[in-house]
DNA sequence: TCCTATGCATAGGATAGCGAGGTATACATG
DNA sequence: CATGTATACCTCGCTATCCTATGCATAGGA
């Protein structure tokens, strides 16, 4: 189960804490959302690497256990749009709760 | 500015407090939400004839200011994906706010 | 008379997300 | 040693949603 167009807004979110790779992010979503919030491969790591080409996250090489990761890290632009991205959503969950009821 | 998933449920929920034409549904959906959310005609349509397939919402001919409308009215089944779909906005807006921050 | 709002509808295009598949390594279990 | 599972990255094709643009038609005000 998942929400459409958040997806972005939540990597960077993930990436404000501390730069991570790609199947670490999607695993911290699914965690911090208690399960409800799980977003497969094939949808982030498109978004990924969209955030990538936008310059709002940009990626670097590492080693984990022995083997070689692509980590992500939110740059300038990234927090600038992060925040903007927050406010949207708390003006548009607002509204929808506002006419669906009580959240 | 939009909410892409919701709009079936923001339908369901208009013609649950009454029956109702398009055009109507999607003024009432911009007013109740103060302008903050505002469906096009090009995307509402599509999605009210959706509905209408569906069974979750029928429709009847009426007459308003001596023209022809075409209203909508909720079905049985329309009533229990409206509640289903609240639960699911509640259970999905909860997970989000949760990793953004505070609504 | 012309413009705007109302009212319904479709066509074409963009984008998001999904499922399915492919590749590869590490580690535990049998 | 073999097999399975979790980790880790990626791409392709499909569908659904929404947008813009356009068309048609009527009512009422400027």
């Amino acid at each position: 189960m998942n929400f459409k167009g958040t997806l972005p807004t939540l990597i960077l979110e993930a990436l404000e804490q501390e730069p991570s790779h790609g199947y670490r992010i999607a695993q911290r979503i699914k965690e911090r959302s208690h399960g409800v919030l799980d977003f497969k491969e094939g949808t982030l790591y498109p978004a990924l690497h969209k955030l990538d080409n936008e310059g709002l996250v940009e990626s670097f090489e590492g080693i984990e256990k022995g083997r070689p990761r692509r980590y992500y890290r939110i740059t300038e632009s990234g927090h600038g749009i992060l925040a903007k991205d927050r406010a949207e959503w708390r003006e548009l969950s607002r509204a929808v709760t506002l006419i669906l009821g009580e959240a």
